[in-house]
This record gives C-alpha cells, sequence and structure tokens, in this order.
DNA sequence: CTGAAAGCGCTTACAG
DNA sequence: CTGAAAGCGCTTACAG
C-alpha cells in the first residue's frame, strides 16, 4: 500500500540516498531535484517508515511511562506535563499501567527496552527499585517521578513532602490551631511516610503532644478516608485541624462531611496533600498543599531528554520541586 | 551494548535462523540446540530488538490513542480500558494529546501512521472527520470513541446519549417531577446535542412544556456548571429538577450547592451524566447516568484488534453500550 | 550536488 | 531439524 523510499526515487529519477536528503532536510540539494523529489512525495503520498528509520538510527524518539495506576487525576496530569515536553520535542508516549505490582512494573520496563524506547519515566509501584536497574543496563536513561525507591538511584522529579507538611502545620499551629488529627497512609509508601515524618515534627517543633488516637492511616483511597474521618468525629474529644496526606483519602473526608454535617464541629478545619477540582469544595475552610504537577511531568520529561542527548551532568539529579499553600478559608473567595 | 542475534548465535555455534527459532517459539528446534541457545541468551542477557521485528514482519503491536484532553477523568478511565485489553494481547499503547484542535488530531494521526501503528483509537476532538480518512487510506484500523463525526464513518463505541437521558427524565417526569431545567454543552459536540435532544424529547412527550429561561448552555467546563446553576437559583421561579449533561458542570453545580446552601429550594434534585468519584458527594439528592467508561475503553480495543486480525465484518460497526441509572437519594445508602 | 553500496537486527521461504 | 541468503525501508560514509 504505502510507497517507500524506492518508489519516490523510481518516481523523480533519482536514488534513495536523495530522496532520504530531501526528506532529511539536508541541505546540499540542488532546489531542481528537491522539487522533483517533493513532487514525487506528495504525488506517491509518500510518509517516512520510522520503524525502518529507527532501525537504522538506533533512536525510536519515544519514551515510555510507567504508571501504578492510569485513570487516577494526579497520574494523567504529570502524563499530561510529560506529553506535552516530548511532543514539542518530536518524542510520543509509550503508557504502560503497571498496576500497582513490582513485578508488573519490571514487565513494562522489559517490554520498552525491547520496543528501544530512548527513555524511560516512571512512578515507582513499590518501595524497592532493585529491577529498575535494568533500564540503567541498557543504558537507557531512567526518571522517577513522585516516589524514590530504596537500592535504586536515578535522576527523579518531585516535592519535598517532608517539608511543605511541617510548614503548613507549623503555619497553623502558629497561627493558633492547636488540635491536630492525621489521617495517612501506610508507612511503606514513599510520599506517606514522608507527609507523616513533616506532620509529626511540625507538632514537636510547636510544643503540641501529638495525641495516639488522633493519628490514623489507611490506604489512600477514598473509602479509607471517609471511614477514618468518621472516626475521628465520633471521638469524645475529636481533633479541630485534620491534616489528610492524600487526595483520595480527602475526598472521602469531604464526602462524610457533606452527610454529617449536623455533627461536625463548627471550628473544623482541614488541611490536605494536592489540590484539585474538587478541593474547593469542601464547606469547611481549608488548606491544600498543592503539588506544581505539570511542572513535575515537564521537569522528568526535560531531564530525560537531556540524558538521551547524552548530557550526564551531575546524574543523578534529584529536583524537589516547590509546593504551594492555598487557603479555603472565606467562601467568596472560590467562586470561579 | 546490547548483545543481537548474531552474538547470541556465534555463543550458541548456531545460526541466527535457528535463534530467532528458539526466541519465537518454533516448534521444530531439537530440545539440545534449543537449550543451548537459550543458555547463550540469557548469558548474554539478549533481549529481541522489537524494531528490526517490526521491519520484517510489518507489525508494531501497539495501537495509537488520540483524545482531545487526557488530563481528564473520562478520558483516562478510556484509556485504562483500552491498555487493560492490548495489554492482554502483548499491544502497547501510544498516547497523543490532540488539545482539542482538529488540526493537532491530524498531525497525531500523521505521527501515529508514520510510526506504523497497527491501529488507532480517536475520541474526536471536533464534530468533523474528513481528515480522520488518512488512516483508512493507509489501511490502518481506526475505531472512534464517546463521540460520533461528520462526513467520516468508522467503527465506533459509544453510548446512546440521547435515549439515556430520554429515559432518566421520562422516569422523573412519571415520579412526579414537572419542573426542569438543563445545564448543557455547546451544540456542536455530539454529545451536548444527543442528550439535549433526549431532554427535550422526554419533556414534550410527557406533556411538560420547556421553560426557555430554564434551559442554558455552556461549555462543559466547571466555571461554566457553577454560573449556570447560580443564574439557574438567581431565577424568580427556579426549576426544582435540574438536568446537567457533563460530568466536569456537575463539579460546578456541587460547588455552588456547597456555598448556596440556604438559598437552595429545598426540594431541588439533580440528574446528571455521568457517574464519578464526586457524584455522590453532593448533598442534594440525585440521579447520575453511569457510562461503562471501562468497558468503552475494552470495547474499542476488542475493535481494533479485530479489525488488525484482518476481520472486517460489519464494517463500520457503530457499538452503543447500556448506560446505568444510580440514584443518590437515601445519604445513608452511599456511605462507601 | 548525487549515487552505489553497506548495513541496522531481525524473519522466513527455500533447500537440504 | 538447521542454515544460507534475501530482504524489510531506511541512512550515511565514501567516492566522485
Amino acid at each position: 500500500m504505502g510507497a517507500t523510499i524506492k518508489d519516490v526515487a523510481r518516481q523523480a529519477g533519482v536514488s534513495t540516498a536523495t530522496v532520504s536528503r530531501v526528506v532529511n532536510n539536508d541541505h546540499r540539494i540542488s532546489p531542481a531535484t528537491r522539487q522533483r523529489v517533493l513532487d514525487a512525495v506528495s504525488l506517491l503520498n509518500y510518509k517516512v517508515n520510522t520503524v525502518a528509520r529507527s532501525l537504522k538510527s538506533k533512536r525510536t524518539l519515544s519514551v515510555g511511562l510507567i504508571a501504578p495506576e492510569i485513570d487516577n487525576v494526579f497520574f494523567m496530569r504529570v502524563a499530561r506535563g510529560v506529553e506535552d515536553r516530548l511532543g514539542e520535542e518530536g518524542y510520543s508516549m509509550i503508557v504502560v499501567n503497571a498496576r500497582e505490582s513490582e513485578l508488573r512494573e519490571e514487565a513494562a520496563l522489559e517490554l520498552l527496552l525491547e520496543k528501544q524506547v530512548d527513555g524511560i519515566i516512571a512512578i515507582p509501584s513499590g518501595s524497592r527499585g532493585d529491577h529498575l536497574a535494568l533500564a540503567l543496563q541498557a543504558r537507557v536513561p531512567l526518571v522517577l517521578v513522585d516516589r524514590l525507591v530504596e537500592n535504586f538511584t536515578t535522576d527523579a522529579v518531585l516535592v519535598d513532602n517532608r517539608e511543605a507538611t511541617y510548614r503548613a502545620i507549623t503555619r497553623l499551629a502558629t497561627g493558633g490551631h492547636r488540635s491536630f488529627g492525621f489521617i495517612g497512609g501506610q508507612p511503606h509508601i514513599f510520599t506517606a511516610r514522608e507527609r507523616y515524618q513533616g506532620f509529626i515534627q511540625a507538632l514537636r517543633d510547636q510544643g503540641i503532644p501529638p495525641r495516639e488516637e488522633h493519628l490514623l492511616f489507611g490506604d489512600f483511597h477514598i473509602e479509607s478516608g471517609y471511614h477514618l474521618m468518621k472516626n475521628l468525629m465520633e471521638q469524645p474529644d475529636p481533633p479541630r485541624t485534620v491534616m489528610i496526606a492524600n487526595y483520595f483519602m480527602h475526598i472521602g473526608v469531604i464526602r462524610y462531611i457533606s452527610f454529617q454535617r449536623g455533627q461536625i464541629p463548627p471550628d473544623l478545619y482541614l488541611a490536605a496533600f494536592d489540590n484539585m477540582e474538587f478541593s474547593a469544595v469542601s464547606s469547611v475552610p481549608s488548606l491544600s498543599i498543592a503539588q506544581p504537577i505539570d511542572q513535575i511531568g515537564r521537569h522528568a520529561a526535560e531531564r530525560v531528554l537531556q540524558r538521551i542527548q547524552g548530557d550526564n551532568e551531575n546524574w543523578p539529579c534529584i529536583e524537589r520541586l516547590p509546593t504551594k499553600e492555598i487557603t479555603y478559608n472565606d467562601q467568596h473567595h472560590h467562586q470561579p
């Protein structure tokens, strides 16, 4: 079906080398020849076969993106930033879902390496990274996003979860908040751990003793947020300020509040990691720690492109992007 | 760096043909030879180069996915379904963001064709489809998702927006609802049009005259939902039942309600297209029309795989998947 | 400025 | 059961 470079060469009465040069914008080609080739190209509706090109050139202009979940706001914003930046340089993005499994993550890595991707960006599924070394062995640059892993180091782009949480809690404490609860994730998850550490440290430094029964840990999903909030609010002396360590648990909390309106302390205040569409919806005053998600994606792409270019300066580079605190205190402020 | 089939052949003392056969699980290979090859493979850590393989075999085992927006829950769920099903058959997915532009959509299509993808799945960005014919000309199967386009027909997987809306509104009307408002999208968008038609037709058939000032149209984004709901609710005689034509406008509506609680008619009822994480949050009783989004993605993948297999039976096949109505009336029911 | 030719790493019909 | 060889569609040093 598709015309090949040979067909174009025949049609234009030149060699395939010449056609290749025209297609690749080689300068030293006479205008006349160039035009004849171009005519043949459009006559035959020729499109370059990048598979053949890649075999020769050893570059596929494609980058793999591995994530623990792909139907997830955080992930898709990262993906968007990645695709944006890659697209600007003519690269495309192959997305693989590791479904929270290190095993599948490894399989994904192998698949991508067989596909000869020029680079890989991964949001790690687990806390270990031994298997990720595969990429580097194959000399394919690998950039981590959102989480760091044990036993393996490479470039990474993320935020300082600990510091961001620390700052937010400190700010609230100095602003008069004294009774804190925490709805967190499992400690084997990197971000869950960092956020908890920041929280606890802030309380310590502010001289506020954490109360055991106010520190609850779930699984970063909606239901978990709902139930832990229920647990907190049904205690005889519930915390007045609740820090929620991720967006999905935050949704669960908002859900709980929207149903229990009557039984909620009137001075309840929420602080939550991540700022998404729904962070503004809660009718309870709140503070969100916003990650620059698009930027995380773009920076990761930038980094992988740099390494693909062969620039290995200051590898491994762990880049921590700044977060922002967004407050929803006055209802008239967050009308769109 | 990477060992090639030649290296393996040399190491094992066989021809490259034999190595290829072992790697591809050709049956007629003696166990002894097979073992020697396998040993060489693992010794050299050999991985097949699929670029070379594809050049020979004319198949890349990859499918392109083009969408008007990739940081969007609906899209990502489709993508998830697609990736799931493709993965089962050893195919991978290249994602391209058309950013709501037909021009970029066409560029994306060309890019994917140059990459020699075996098939393409697209959520169209615009209402016209002339440029999509490119794929079919190149004999690459193309499956549409969510929307149909003008001037171009091919396989598609979507829901019956008109019918689903019609049924929901009819059900509410026969249940006693009499005062309907509508928050819709622009009529040039396929889904916006179908949903509006279903709504109007249902009112007609129920003998409820639609009131002009209760029919508002926005742009399918959050802010738009907020403002149109504000407009409706500030009218002297606001509608008691509001149908919202997409999820993002629904979020805007929920936001408005959560801030204006006092000024909302106590008998307000919402009906909305799509059922997502937040559909359950509203404290107003509501009905969601749920699309089987994962299934849409899986079916689209299934269809494109079928066409890749060369099975062209009953092309073009427009598959309309069933929707479900989900009601959130009793607060105790939607506790997770 | 242009072409002949080698070669990228595989697969596969053909022959034995 | 195994190998020699052609060829997939390009690019690119080399020569002119």
